[in-house]
DNA sequence: TTTGCATTCTTTGTACACAAACGCATAATC
DNA sequence: GATTATGCGTTTGTGTACAAAGAATGCAAA
């Protein structure tokens, strides 16, 4: 019953080699991919507690970690009241947008000049699992390695803060589909993203920026912001005044 | 005896209920000050019971402070060994202008469009505050209020992300001022600034965003990133790779 | 029945104690 | 004499106990 993540529950401190070693990036880790792949739905309230005895962790731990899920906007810190996912509104959610096409558009002309043969490829095999993944029907995967594509795309621009302001973005993206996807769910996001890679690697910063605002402009489509009428758009909208947790099914 | 921690000797405001926010704003709010203000040096050593001792708190709160300076890219935060103040490179200083560039024209022209006369009437405020620092020779203060003036600037704009990306640029700039600036240090942004303001009240997208592209390229021009040849400087590119603090060493 | 208040109970906030890791210094060996 | 091994001291990392702040619930009164 409680017991799911077993694996976690020993001390994994394999500190040397810096493979992700510490307990408060493994917790951070699992708990943003579960947002990721939006196993954990907006408003859903992240027990310290609870969240200690999943990952056989003290409280110390993730508190850590919610405090850098916090920073990134991707939990709510409510003082004296707990951590829950964060539930963009539209307004919100318009920002974030607005602010990532201003970042992609940079990302593109840095990782046409900057982008190494080895990167590119890379992003190509991060594509192929993408579209694997989204063939196969695991649709949170897709969109994980769909967010994770973007990220990759920064590190090839090869600029340290752009990474970091990518990283916060491309989470509350991912949070942001899970609230507003309109019905038409078809992520052919791996298609755009191969072609944008060729344009990288053909050197035309012109086509390829070409290529990224189009690929902005058909995720911004595929999102009802304009309307938010639904009942159930109302639920999402105040999800962040509901006392009660969505109560994630555990897989 | 090493008292590394020298400059911070003076503010013992241990108030616990007298400022607003909890201890950990109050403290991540003084060691960012110190920093904006340069009492901080980059590569000083920030012991956290040496700093629980001096803000009269335990090293949790310390503790979380840091982490968030850390997370600003401000101080760093290495495993085992501590917290220093961070030392950024001649590169990451060139990525950090680049990023500002960026950020600085979208929000120009988004305060265009969104600021307010109340907005406008603080930013106008700070400018003459800024000025009065310089004036009477307080430099850190009127660096510090320089870069409020642009985080200020930014929340005029009314882009969420966008302000929490610009409070990170600004404070990791005023780190490179501390670390690279030239002997020209005459601050004339005050004037700058207020022609700012007057473009955007004015509603004049193109000339306030002329007026910013100069303004940065004026701050940029102050620095010396393409010698980096004096004693100071190859102290401040290896701080990374010494083992001793060298605190205090700024002349 | 509904509303206001008080008590209780759960959850978070803070401090502290203990354990582990790192750096430095000393010493021993080649 | 130089270099490496080892022990010690200091500093950080983690767990846990206790305190405080909300939230829920029950009771009483309108």
């Amino acid at each position: 019953m409680n017991e799911q993540l077993q694996p976690l529950k020993k001390p994994v401190r394999a500190n040397k080699a810096g493979r992700s070693g510490t307990q408060d990036d493994i917790v951070y880790a699992h708990i943003f991919e579960a947002i990721l792949e939006q196993r954990l739905a907006p408003g859903t309230k992240l027990s310290e507690e609870a969240l200690g005895e999943i990952f056989g962790v003290s409280r110390t731990i993730i508190r850590r970690a919610l405090s850098r899920l916090a920073h990134e906007s991707v939990v709510l810190l409510r003082p004296n009241r707990g951590a829950v996912v964060a539930s963009p509104s539209v307004e919100e959610a318009r920002q974030v947008f607005f602010s990532r096409r201003m970042v992609e558009r940079a990302i593109t002309e840095l990782a046409v000049q900057h982008a190494t043969a080895e990167q590119l490829s890379e992003l190509r095999q991060m594509v192929r699992e993408e579209r694997d993944s989204f063939s196969r029907g695991d649709r949170g995967a897709g969109i994980r390695l769909s967010g994770e594509f973007h990220l990759k795309l920064a590190e090839a621009a090869g600029n340290a803060p752009l990474v970091s302001f990518q990283r916060s973005l491309v989470s509350q993206t991912s949070l942001i589909i899970a609230q507003y996807e309109s019905g038409n769910r078809s992520h052919c996001s791996y298609d755009e993203h191969m072609q944008l890679i060729d344009a990288i690697e053909a050197g035309d910063a012109q086509q390829a920026v070409s290529l990224m605002m189009h690929h902005m402009d058909h995720i911004d489509s595929k999102l009802n912001l304009d309307e938010e009428s639904a009942s159930d758009d109302l639920h999402a909208v105040f999800s962040h005044l509901l006392k009660k947790p969505k109560a994630a099914a555990k897989g």
